[in-house]
DNA sequence: GAGTGGTCTAGACCACGCA
DNA sequence: GCGTGGTCTAGACCACTCT
């Protein structure tokens, strides 16, 4: 016998089946997949252990079910990416909604502690982008953005980038992100902060780093936003 | 017909029924359920469905389940609710268990900013506990802690308290806290976080502030954590 | 071996969306 | 009215725990 479990549940292989499919473009974003019924045939299970498996990847948010209609692979539209993954928001709750500001994208060798973050080796080239949003026509967020470009070919072409990059990582380069690791702390703003963000130098200032995950696991992106904290903060529910 | 569904499926019903005996102390924490066998044929309805609405606490961490031994109503013992609530680390993602400092608590009348977020009435009372935690033997998180002190009888006249309170809530108030509304901002220090935390006035701090929700969708705590914010970070995981 | 939760099946009926 | 997902049932067998 083997140290792994040795023992693997039909759901199991069906769920890793409809995955891969899902990762590998079979179904498309937005599209809807074969019913419940046809798929289980297709398998050769029953429509229970399908309907296991659809509930679960429902719960993980890579799908969506609406009855009456079919199931759906979700798509990282602009509110929904925005409302998963943008946490930030006005003291007390509201939601906001970012606008773009000034971008600039370059190609570039990994640093190191790139290299840590990402994941990749020395000789790995990564894409830098940099932008500014703005939230009520105010610079509010200044953000780093480092992909490994071996993933996203071309990106540094595009003649602009959309507001939420989640949606354009799964359109156009099949890259699904199913989860981001944050770590938030405070520093002092400093001289570029002053210039971006026009705060004053010491004032607060909340940074935000995330490692976002692609549905295999891989890590994809680190980015490091830098917020201005006066009338912002960052919003999340722990359950 | 009426405006809200109309239609109640049974699982619905029966998670209801389970819910509030685990509200009201019919179980105890730590103890075991009666079997889904048992509880399908007490309630009327079949294994499957009592299965459902069991998976479904479970996911909600109300309850855990066990193969081979039963179904257990979810502790909230010192690690659990540590690191289900207890978001603060180093940077790169080790968890930290703070230690109790100083700790004071007393009864007053509630402030407006303290109706508000706790939804209680202008008479209402409130315990007010503060308190000081250390990381490695560094105090590094102040915490300002507000109840409704009707829900908390007595809890002013503990000699101590634990260093998870939450454990304190659910065995001594039967109150589960099961739910965080968190909103991080940055502040920089000002004389009090000088003299508690030892930092430089001026320097960045990690303020957080926390609604807290019981089982029933009460707002049952308030807490602001000041946090000294050199070397620990808030960490989350988005999903 | 007895009892528990975990998996899997087959089938019935319900609620919903759409043509 | 048809096809979809959603609920509910009954029963079989498997994996795990404890005695």
């Amino acid at each position: 016998m083997s140290d792994t479990p040795g023992y693997r549940p039909l759901y199991r292989q069906v769920y890793d089946i409809v995955v891969r499919k899902v990762a590998q473009g079979t179904w498309r974003p937005g599209e809807a997949l074969p019913s419940e019924q046809s798929l289980a045939k297709e398998l050769g299970v029953s429509q229970g252990t399908v309907r296991k498996v659809l509930d679960a990847l429902t719960a993980e948010k890579l799908l969506e079910r609406r009855q009456g209609k079919g199931t759906y692979i979700a798509e990282n539209t602009q509110e929904r990416s925005l409302f998963r993954f943008f946490r930030i928001a006005r003291p007390g709750g509201r939601r906001l909604t970012p606008e773009r500001g000034g971008e600039s994208v370059k190609v570039r060798a990994a640093r190191p502690v790139e290299r840590s973050k990402l994941e990749i080796e020395r000789a790995d080239r990564v894409v830098e982008i940099s932008r500014t949003r703005l939230i009520d026509g105010v610079p509010s967020v200044h953000e780093l953005i480092v992909l490994p470009a071996d993933l996203f070919p071309g990106i540094e072409r595009r003649p602009s980038l959309p507001n939420t990059l989640y949606s354009l990582y799964q359109t156009e380069y099949g890259i699904n992100i199913v989860a981001a690791q944050e770590e938030v702390h405070a520093e002092v703003a400093n001289a570029e902060d002053h210039r971006v963000l026009k705060v004053a130098v010491g004032d607060p200032i909340l940074v935000i780093d995330r490692v976002a995950l692609s549905l295999q696991g891989r890590k994809v992106e680190w980015r490091a936003s830098r917020v201005r904290s006066g009338d912002l903060v960052y919003s999340v529910t722990l359950t």
